[in-house]
DNA sequence: CTATTTTGCTTTAACGTTAAAGCAAAATGT
DNA sequence: ACATTTTGCTTTAACGTTAAAGCAAAATAG
């Protein structure tokens, strides 16, 4: 009943040639296989009648290469990493790779685990949005030699392939504006976090601000704790920074600005009237608002067709030279 | 240089004993294998200790199974669907199954391509949000007995498992509350669209309205063209039904309620008082209004893990039963 | 017109795994 | 004490593919 694949076996029998023959034409190597005219456009013809279709396995047992990418973001049902799924696996397909995805949930050992199961599943590599701490899983990786981009983010003190926004730059030049503008005292709210590229956006706040000759009070500089984007938390620290008379605020990262925007309205503040914000990334709700509020968009698409750009070459072509990559992020709405 | 990878014959020669011994142990098959349990010992000891990794391909090969399955969504980058794909990669990889995903992009022969690309990858089967007027491709999966669960749509005419949530009872719940709570005359806006899901609202909202004896006034069933969710198509259609003297309105799905609630912001209506509104579908945009809005919640972890389950148990026992599974949402927020 | 190269194909072997069959030695039954 | 079963392992073969080597016949060179 179950009509098995046709296997090269099949079309060979059909043709009365060895299986090697087709397999040279099916992988378009009749040059090193030289293969006759003739015989390829027969081999070609009873392919397609047969309806063949490579088998996976056998293929990859053989080349020992699947053909396939780990993609480890932090939570796969944030919008953010989401949007970067849907970008990396249209690229990958483009270029006949699979993806298979895994969340770290921003825990190294999650992160460990999620490796080693896409491990054995024999991925070629893999494109990484490293989680706090995770150091010493990554140096596992260029140990062995198993090829990987880190994405978003980086260790500064780590050498290996890398890809994201230029953090420091678009922000330094995000809050120019805001001070040129006439900002006086920005408050900003980031998370407490070793993470490079929130580090990079408080250092390009700060130096916004050395270049223009404002001095920075370290006072509007708040942090919230990892991972708690809590509504009362931010609500709180907006509160306090709003006590401290400052005119305007920036949000360094998605989660904080929807808080800080829920935030706003409750306390009764109009943008940007009463104060002016500065969003880093986009979401949907900083279209309620009728003024447009200035945002920070990250070039995502750029991002992730380098990395797997990058990615695809090291697996094919196999050469180690690193290469790390920043694009200049969008900065768009009034002020 | 590149330290190959341990396999079954390594430890079989590490020991002197022979290849199919160890894979009996390593797949604990050691009451079919008839295996020796001081030697059980030896061969499980060693696999530690050469941190021996199964080869998926060669096991693929032999077995002609991949453990993995297909996800193929409307498009992944979509919160909702994002949302599903975590839960759904969760509960398989508790399987020791891996998940590829897909994006139909709503287009039937997207979805075609999507199909064949992860049949040549020998997935095991599918999860499909289907995408109207995908039938064809789903009668040839049913044809090659390729097993695959519906999961939020299905078509009435086709027989296939199916999870999803049971949008005819819960719609009608809901607009029992809100007629019964003294709403008159609720607008309704849906997508233009055959899709089964969408249909069963509406008949939710006639069905309730039927059920305490009001009648329908068929001018307040809006329709939207499929795919646009447009702020300016859904404004001109809320303003619309404002001036036909709606005290409520019920949005369908996620994508018309933020544009609607963005309608309703900039005419400049509060909630509950000058109208009252009703959600299918949970978003961020909703919180931003300090009243409780009423919205539809999917039960995705219930209907995610029930797909998992039904398909595991289809590809693994391979019982050609159908199952055809509604869960009912749950009704949130005040009124 | 012979020697060499090129062309068009085939054979062999291997990638790592496992189902099926096989085969002694030990344990059990009568 | 001899026949039968059970235990503990091995051998064989195959899954589908492809790299490497091989081998005649045809084409080209000298």
């Amino acid at each position: 009943m179950k009509k098995k694949q046709v296997s090269l076996k099949d079309i060979a029998a059909e043709l009365g040639v060895s299986a090697t023959l087709v397999s040279y034409v099916i992988n378009n190597k009749e040059k090193e296989g030289r293969v006759g005219k003739e015989m390829a456009e027969k081999i070609r013809e009873a392919a397609r009648r047969l309806n063949y279709q490579p088998n996976h396995f056998a293929r990859g047992l053989k080349v020992q290469k699947s053909r396939s990418i780990g993609l480890i973001v932090a939570d796969i049902s944030n919008p953010f990493f989401a949007n970067m799924a849907r970008i990396i696996e249209d690229e990958a397909w483009k270029n006949d790779y699979t993806v298979i995805i895994g969340s770290s949930d921003e825990k190294p050992d999650k992160m460990e685990r999620v490796l080693r199961f896409l491990s054995s599943r024999q991925v070629d590599g893999f494109i990484i949005v490293p989680t706090e701490g995770s150091q010493e899983q990554l140096a596992d990786l260029l140990r062995e030699k198993i090829p990987f981009v880190l994405v978003d983010r980086r260790f500064e003190d780590m050498s290996c392939n890398s890809v994201m926004t230029d953090n420091f730059l678009t922000t330094a030049q995000a809050i120019d504006r805001l001070l040129m503008k006439g900002s006086k005292r920005i408050g900003l709210i980031m998370y407490q976090s070793t993470l490079n590229n929130y580090k990079e956006r408080l250092n390009g706040y700060l130096h916004s601000h050395r270049r223009l000759g404002i001095e920075v009070d370290e006072s509007l500089i708040k942090e919230v704790p990892y991972g708690d984007a809590g509504e009362t938390t931010v609500h709180a620290i907006v509160e306090e920074l709003l006590s401290n008379s400052i005119d305007s605020i920036f949000f360094t990262t998605n989660t904080l600005t929807i808080s800080g925007l829920k935030a706003i309205a409750k306390i009764g503040l109009r943008i940007p009237e009463d104060i002016r914000v500065l969003a880093f990334d986009q979401n949907d709700i900083i279209n309620f608002f009728d003024y447009p509020v200035p945002q920070v968009i990250q070039p995502i698409k750029e991002i992730c067709e380098e990395s797997v750009s990058v990615l695809i070459e090291q697996i094919e072509k196999g050469t180690g030279k690193i290469s790390n990559t920043v694009f200049a992020g969008k900065i768009v709405g009034g002020f």
